[in-house]
DNA sequence: ACGTATAGTCGAAACGCTTCGATGAACACT
DNA sequence: AGTGTTCATCGAAGCGTTTCGACTATACGT
């Protein structure tokens, strides 16, 4: 930087603000300070730059250690986290934690980031917790029990389930059963699971309809068992909604098993499930996609604009997802059986 | 860390041996030092750090912006490589660009990370060229095509060709069909599709068995056409080896429609694909699968070795795909059809 | 008793930038 | 002519570490 002023003939102070935009520069010695730079290759130190500045630029992707089994999903998020990161001209540093670990506070009193995006916050969050003691600037995908002045994004899932649902009725159906991730994540707090199960049971009602709501293991065979024993129960169901991907190959098995056809016999629809899993199957499912990138990206907005912003307001956002319709739904048309 | 200092009684620089242990320290002061940090909350700064050493224990994991599709597979890998820097003291950022981006040498230059995991390396990969060019220290997951006197690990193709052929050749099936990605991804050098290719033909001949190798587009429509014609023109295949998780949706939709059953019919063995989605299907799948952690946690570990090593090896490893017996292969059996 | 290692410590100079206060010059307004 | 503003620039003091050279005891071999 000191050969840079020299060749420009400024002093360094003077280039620092040309490069930021701290303090006005006159065009004409902008331009010779550009050139300088080009000319001698200069590029600004992101670790000097920070020590002086007192902001890294760079934030961190707080990220679960998935103890079992990560979507396509996840994926998605972090990509479009770091892209939108970059686009801002931030850095996108992964710390993947079980959620109750202490190394957490370590890494923050490091003073290496800026602040934290939080993945798959539980409605009890001990990291939740801990960043506000230490009132560490954070935002959230997803929400905690009492997220108020909180910055989060998360899905719109009220606003999903009233698609999914009014979307069914208006082909016609009008016994819909849903079918729901494990009685232990909404024990848990689960936040879509609880949410969905609440909103579920609203959109019936609104729409004058009949609903049968159910838990269901997040496996092939809960999957399988569970849509004989739904159907035994409700022989009258004509299309059930469900937010299990890996119960939805069970209950496709299911169907196919007692002869059925989708969607002939019974509509289908795959609730915050990603294209990628909707279309392995025959015919392909209906869907409400999660917009993870668009949530990623906006997460990573809202948290740097919270950084970079001296007011108070802490920005959130609720996304909806997008109703895909492919093959597993139809007009109700069923006579008897 | 001049409180610190002040308060054992001892100079700034010896705080800062005591930390590195970079000069000896007596034992005594040692314990007074790290007492009188316990007691400030004293935490070091990491930028500060890392700018009076040049080494900012950060490196970057390289990663192409999914143009079409990512598996479950890169988001474990993306999690064990983030788990394995931290266990040796460093951060991962994330730098999800083009192959082809010009934003690379901007970010190499910035000094943020002291090192470089690439990521799906091609055969011929711009990035490489750069990183090669201003000799910034760096290793990859899968090789270019000269990859002597770099640092790599990958999936040992060959290794997992023979174990997948002889694992059906002990089942007794003879003629063995192999189903791998599109022609355009050999075409285009895609690391797993040539090698595979080239080592199904190999372990085929040294086992002096028949073999059928084709290629077949990443969808699910792709695969099951694929699968009739080449059922037609080899009627005699009793055994398929898929690299190619969305063809085998179709395959698997192909098999049940001419109505004969896995594995009695017609033995299937998904190479290279994770247990998740081999999970997913009835019956569920026979799979060589990826060690997709341990490449991940050892790339990181070969980096880091490679960052504070002082000699000039550069360490390569080359890790199989693991048999993991399902439901979808079993004894040949068949008289006629 | 002597030089010579060695362990333990100190002070000060980097590291590459930002930012604060100060300084001049140019311009307008009384 | 004097006063005040605004614009453009400069010099220097940090930011929180590491690291180098130097210094002081103490122990060692002879």
């Amino acid at each position: 930087m000191v050969d840079v002023a020299k060749r420009a003939g400024v002093a360094l102070s003077t280039v620092s603000y040309a490069l930021n935009g701290t303090r006005p520069i006159s065009e004409e010695t902008r331009q010779r300070i550009y050139a300088a730079m080009e000319e001698l290759g200069y590029k600004p130190h992101a670790l000097a730059r920070g020590l002086a500045s007192k902001r890294s630029k760079i934030i961190a992707l707080l990220f679960p250690t998935p103890e079992r089994g990560l979507g396509l999903t996840e994926l998605e998020f972090v990509t479009s986290a770091a892209e939108a990161a970059r686009n801002n001209g931030y850095h996108l540093v992964l710390w993947s934690l079980p959620t109750d670990s202490s190394e957490l506070r370590q890494l923050l009193q490091q003073g290496l980031v800026d602040g934290v995006l939080v993945m798959e916050v539980h409605l009890n969050d001990p990291r939740i917790e801990l960043l506000r003691e230490l009132e560490f600037p954070f935002s959230m995908i997803g929400r905690s029990a009492d997220s108020s002045g909180m910055s989060y994004v998360d899905i719109d899932f009220e606003r999903t389930t009233q698609l999914a649902v009014h979307y069914l009725a208006e082909l016609g159906h009008r016994q819909i059963g849903f079918i729901n991730h494990s009685q232990e994540a909404f024990a848990a707090g689960y936040g879509p699971t609880v949410r969905v199960a609440q909103h579920f049971d609203e959109a019936i009602a609104t729409a004058q309809l009949q609903g049968v709501s159910t838990f269901c293991h997040d496996s092939v065979s809960a999957g399988y068992e569970m849509f004989n024993q739904l159907l035994t129960e409700h022989p009258s169901l004509s299309a059930l909604i469900v937010m299990n991907e890996r119960a939805m190959s069970g209950i496709i098995q299911a169907v196919s098993e007692r002869g059925w056809s989708i969607p002939d016999d019974i509509s289908l629809i795959s609730l915050v499930s990603s294209a990628r899993v909707a279309e392995m199957t025959l015919p392909t499912l209906t869907t409400l996609e999660p917009p993870i990138a668009e949530l990623g990206a906006l997460g990573v907005d809202l948290l740097i604009q919270q950084l970079e912003a001296h007011d108070r307001e802490l920005p959130q956002a609720l996304l909806p997802c997008q109703l895909v319709v492919r093959g597993s739904t139809g007009q109700v048309r069923r006579t008897e059986r």
